[in-house]
RNA sequence: GUGGCCAUAGUUUAGUGGUAAAACAGCGGGUUGUGGUCCCGUUGUCGAGAGUUCGAUUCUCUCUGGCCACCCCA
């Protein structure tokens, strides 16, 4: 009778296990990277590395922990990453030491006590590694996240510009992720000075229409009038002067040519006068890199030329005709894609001024700081392929004491060869490894018993149609390479 | 930093003012030589603390954490 197995006598039964102790609970903002996600970040520091080597840029790391008054000085006092999200703390000789919130401000201050600008310039540096900002967590916001960066620092070309961007498109594109990029310029310090007095005087004249934060907004920081997202202020947005119009001569050049260069690499891209970076040092170019909204019904997506009209001509007048384009504007089917808000993949631009800012020689400089987690973000909802770690091609199973050590042995020999396989060598039976074999789609498994141990032989399983073949140990290796066509 | 929603086993979820359930995963077994089915067993102080109550996982508060919007940013 099929149900009646003898079974065994069941155990006395065994106290649960209790424990007093508490469990340290993880911090706020902060997460664990667990190997089933390894691949993803595998995958993404691989197509960072392989850039960086590609287009010559130098690896850099740089502390963690650096003076708090760099990014005072570096990203600016007032700006919210340093005045509200920055994690400064004194150590034990009481000096005010800071987490790094961002890394370009360590890679100039690098670059200036290691003489960089005695190398040929420009320096093409690039890092990767963990950020910190005390903010309020959120989907794809950490307080703990990683940043990857290349920064060319020591050329005020539009060539470097273009190439920045360039190197983050591809970054995102060859992966797999379909992206586009947001430009502006913000011209030099003057030309916002200049700007800013007209922003002002057009906003002051529409007071009255403004949302309560706008209103703080055109005294504290008018730039920021710019990402108002309240639909009553809009209208005023729209019409509101525009950056571009108001750029000197030699930030209106830069400008216009790196625009040449993205057309000459067929770098889709959108003029965005709303785009306004909040770090203090940058100048000219700012820009970042979205996401393509995305669909979970909607077929895997092919990778987006942008729309006709898109991708704007340089041809003519830059101000008159930029078709800025904001965010989707249709939230009929609000629930579909649960894309964050927050959609930046990237931000970057030129920073002209930080180098002597932090006291070092005058030097042209700009640079791009992916997020890493948001593009892991991405890949994963997406469902993009990533190359498989451990992709086994055999198993090696073994029953019995002896035949254990004989099977470590086989397992070296394999290793030697470079023929990935799995192995099971803390259990015993042989049910549950070939159950592993079969649950990790291995397509053989090499089975060593006490009989194969006396016989110097190992058994062949193709775990596909369950033909063996048995083969003298000496010969397994070449017989398992030829197998999985290694030969 | 502001506001809203949420918190049950590893995971996804039921459920109740009288100390809990399912599925999947995990582990053990169906007499230690064969997997992709099947069967059996096993795993939980209902996020933490306090209050109300005879009694709270269920009600209230605080905290912690997650998510969302804002702020901002990667």
């Amino acid at each position: 009778m099929a149900f009646n197995h003898p079974m065994k006598k069941p155990e006395a039964p065994k106290e649960p296990y209790k424990s007093t102790k508490k469990t340290p609970q993880l911090l706020r903002g902060m997460r664990d990277t667990l190997p089933k996600d390894d691949k993803y970040w595998r995958a993404v520091y691989g197509k960072a590395q392989e850039l960086a080597d590609a287009y010559g840029f130098g690896r850099i790391d740089t502390p963690i922990l650096e003076e708090a008054s760099l990014f005072t000085r570096a990203v600016g006092r007032q700006t919210d990453i340093v005045e509200k999200e920055m994690y400064v703390f004194e150590d034990k000789d009481g000096e005010k030491i800071s987490l790094r919130p961002e890394a370009t401000a360590s890679v100039v201050r690098a670059y200036i006590q290691h003489g960089m600008l005695n190398l040929p310039q420009p320096v093409k540096l690039w890092y990767w590694g963990p950020m910190f900002r005390h903010d309020r967590p959120q989907a794809g916001r950490f307080r703990q996240f990683t940043q990857a960066g290349y920064e060319i620092i020591g050329d005020d070309s539009p060539v470097a510009d273009a190439q920045v961007i360039l190197v983050a498109y591809k970054f995102y594109t060859e992966l797999g992720l379909p992206v586009n990029v947001q430009l502006n310029s913000i011209g030099t310090a003057e030309d916002r000075t200049r700007y800013k007095v007209e922003l002002v005087n057009y906003y002051r004249a529409n007071r009255s229409k403004l949302c309560d934060n706008c209103k703080v907004r055109l005294v504290k920081n008018p730039m920021r009038l710019l990402d108002c997202k309240e639909e009553g202020c809009q209208p005023i947005k729209e019409n509101a002067p525009r950056i571009l119009e108001f750029l000197a001569e030699e930030s209106r050049k830069h400008f216009m040519s790196l625009l040449e260069y993205l057309d000459e690499l067929s770098i889709p891209y959108f003029l965005n006068h709303t785009l306004v970076r909040g770090l203090d040092y940058y100048t000219k170019t700012v820009f970042e890199i979205w996401p393509e909204p995305f669909t979970p019904k909607a077929e895997p997506v092919a990778p987006v030329d942008a729309g006709p009209g898109a991708v704007l001509s340089v041809s003519g007048a830059v101000a008159d005709e930029t078709p800025i384009v904001i965010k989707e504007k249709e939230p009929k089917e609000a629930e579909e894609a649960k894309m964050p808000a927050q959609v930046a993949l990237c931000g970057g631009g030129r920073y002209d001024l930080l180098v002597e800012e932090l006291g070092g020689r005058p030097t042209p400089a700009c640079g791009v700081a992916p997020g890493i987690e948001r593009a892991v973000q991405q890949l994963r909802m997406r469902q993009l392929a990533v190359p498989e770690i451990n992709k086994h091609e055999l198993f090696v199973a073994q029953l019995g004491e002896l035949a254990k050590r004989k099977a470590l042995v086989l397992f070296e020999m394999l290793r030697l060869e470079k023929i990935p396989a799995a192995e099971a060598f803390s259990k015993g039976s042989l049910k549950f490894q070939l159950e592993a074999a079969n649950e990790k789609k291995i397509p053989y498994a090499l089975i060593i018993g006490q009989k194969e141990v006396i016989d110097k032989t190992v058994i062949i399983r193709d775990m596909d149609s369950g033909i063996q073949e048995t083969v003298d140990f000496q010969k397994v290796v070449s017989a398992v390479k030829r197998k999985i066509g290694r030969e």
